[in-house]
DNA sequence: CACGATTAGATTGCGCGCAACCTAATTCCG
DNA sequence: CGGAATTAGGTTGCGCGCAATCTAATCGTG
């Protein structure tokens, strides 16, 4: 039976392991996205803007779980490499709208490369990495609901 | 089949659902670690602590996978607020062992509650969630094995 | 229409997390 | 023994990530 020493040991903590993971890759994309001179979480911008461009910046945050606190100098930052355009709304001037520049389109092509060295690293567990992703999604709209008592 | 456009689909990205649950977790931690005045990572290291005191910075960095950039400053913090003593190695002086205070041990029975938390916020899935640490433990292991290449 | 409430985005401050670099102590080897 | 190589820890710089706070624009209600 778990005694209360058991309840505060590191290795069988869910929190830790997903940390520990989390960390582990972002150093396994480190040296990948060096190539695109982006940074991670850069990257995940690039991605939602990849799929649809045009956000507002509450859109993308919503989409990345971020604030504005995170998201508007990282949108800055990527504003300052040539990446995307921050352009006001005219309709309504309190949201700000990203738009990919043709160098920002440009770049998922060098992107895909990415994907695939995960692949590569991932190999032979596709579906254990399906599954898994589920299961985290579903721990994370788990922990966000269980955050507000 | 997947498609190049499919290949980077945020939502379909492991990496993506380990990365915004870890931040579920930081989120979720955040209003039970005040009550202890700890940030999610100090008390990663005062779990470490409370298993083994008197490790060095270094051997406590590798129990978190973190380098010496980030555990110095965090555990001057921890110095500072009095939950931990730091002393140099009289046998190698290049080593600093922390130590952890009596407030530092005391503050272990505070910390119970945390995971009975956790505990209830994920009730009902106590085996998904064992299997799952297991799998991003292992994860974990693979990313770091093939970041070297 | 007017005015309080809400909303979007920006800003500041602080604690990570890590690369790059530095110093001091120890070890290795001729 | 003595100098090169290694090791532990610390420092600096930068980009998150978020709380708290601010401003400006819009909405909602009387």
């Amino acid at each position: 039976m778990a005694k209360a020493a058991d309840l505060l040991q590191l290795d069988s903590m869910l929190c830790f392991a997903v940390y520990s993971a989390s960390h582990a890759f972002t150093r396994f994309y480190k040296p990948r996205l060096d190539s695109l001179d982006l940074t991670y979480p850069q990257y995940l911008a690039c991605l939602v803007l990849w799929e649809q461009d045009g956000l507002t910046v509450k859109a993308l945050g919503e989409r990345l779980f971020l604030d504005s606190g995170t998201t508007t100098p990282l949108l800055k930052r990527l504003e300052a490499r040539g990446l995307v355009r921050r352009q006001r709304d005219e309709r309504d001037e309190r949201q700000v709208r990203i738009y990919l520049t043709e160098e920002g389109q440009a770049l998922r092509e060098k992107a895909l490369s990415i994907p695939l060295s995960v692949g590569k690293a991932l190999e032979g567990n596709a579906e254990a990495v399906a599954a898994m992703r589920r299961e985290l999604q579903n721990l994370r709209s788990m922990l966000d609901a269980a955050a507000l008592d």
